[in-house]
DNA sequence: GATAAAATATGACCCTGGTCATTTTTGATG
DNA sequence: CATCAAAAATGACCAGGGTCATATTTTATC
């Protein structure tokens, strides 16, 4: 057991995640845009400064916020712990798992990811807590064992398989409302992995 | 012929496409971010008041910079013009055409579309000039004719060819620099149509 | 031309993300 | 305790995107 945190550092994290809860609070409630720094800043009690202390930008809270959610996801995947063993349908779960997990905050988790596309990486956090990092690995191994063929980079698959998730729940929530759609998140896995041609053609 | 413009009219589009060309050249220079509103009002000799008299936002701006600039696409595309009859050919040459054409601009391109993932549409401009439009239009065509099956939306496709290839040039500028990657812009193409089982697959 | 109404242009102004010099708190040391 | 240096908090400040009431220009009409 390591208790080796002084009462500073203590506060130091409790004062950070005051803001990161403080923040996902109001960032639901009336959104990214519309939530000013300030806002969070007096919703933690601290003063607007102090973000700054924590978060190189407003940006950067929200990948972190997203990487703390996503965070228990590691778990559910564990083999140990009752994960199936195929690389594969793991991801499915995943992606399943994603999908329950998103309902009701997908834009941010569709700004984070934008943003993640244009710009370079605004801080690295724990390996453990990349939600796109977990994905390429899991790639990866599926290409190891064979699953998945192994002439495309990981990384381009997974980030494909990424935005289809994304499109899907845009779709959805533009088209009605916010209404969660029909749990076909692996459809689109399994479109990915049949191709576009399609399985009609594989015998031909 | 329809000469039906007004000296207003012209003198409004000739302000607008000025706006355009300046903001183009300046961000080619110092990049989106680091371009100011007014340095681009400034260049283009009219008020900064103005600006927002022809485009909502800046980033609205850039979006219609993207527009303009691929509205010629459309041509090279066109059948009549010795554009390839199979919607999947037409479909690599535009993407080939893409890479070309977003050579040295594609961190302006990456973040016109990181924008139009994680926003809803900025301005509504003319279909012909929709890049997005244009893919998902192909897409169905190919459906229709049978070389795409049908069971997946277009629109889904669409993004995820989109995406590929932003991903691709981002990877590349992000390993070697500016270095424009070998010709293998088909390559992911044929990869969404083998699909990630991947052809030796095909006669098990 | 003179006049008026509509379209356009303008820049002072506001808001908010982000910076930074300064102040306050912390805890180590004698 | 008193002292001091390091860490952390603070809020005045700045820059840039975006708004808007006002000023200017254009066109229509007489």
């Amino acid at each position: 057991m390591e208790q080796a945190l002084s009462r500073r550092e203590r506060k130091k994290l409790e004062t950070r995640q005051g803001l990161l809860e403080a923040a996902l609070v109001l960032f639901r409630d009336k959104g990214y845009d519309e939530t000013t720094v300030e806002e969070i800043t007096e919703r933690a009690d601290v003063a607007k400064g102090t973000f700054f202390n924590y978060f190189p930008s407003k940006e950067a809270l929200l990948s972190d916020l997203m990487a703390w959610q996503f965070s228990r996801l590691h778990d559910a995947l564990d083999v140990g712990q009752g994960a199936p063993a195929s690389p594969v349908a793991r991801i499915e779960l995943l992606v399943r798992l994603l999908h329950e997990q998103t309902l009701g905050e997908w834009h941010l988790f569709q700004r984070a990811f934008a943003t993640r596309l244009s710009r370079p990486p605004l801080s690295q956090h724990h390996p453990k807590r990349r939600l796109s990092g977990l994905l390429s690995d899991l790639v990866r191994e599926a290409q190891a064992c064979g699953e998945i063929r192994a002439d495309v980079e990981a990384e381009l698959v997974s980030d494909l398989m990424f935005v289809a998730h994304i499109r899907r729940l845009s779709m959805c929530h533009r088209e009605n409302g916010n209404f969660p759609p029909p749990d076909d998140s692996e459809q689109i896995i399994r479109f990915l992995m049949d191709g576009l041609a399609g399985p009609k053609w594989r015998n031909a």
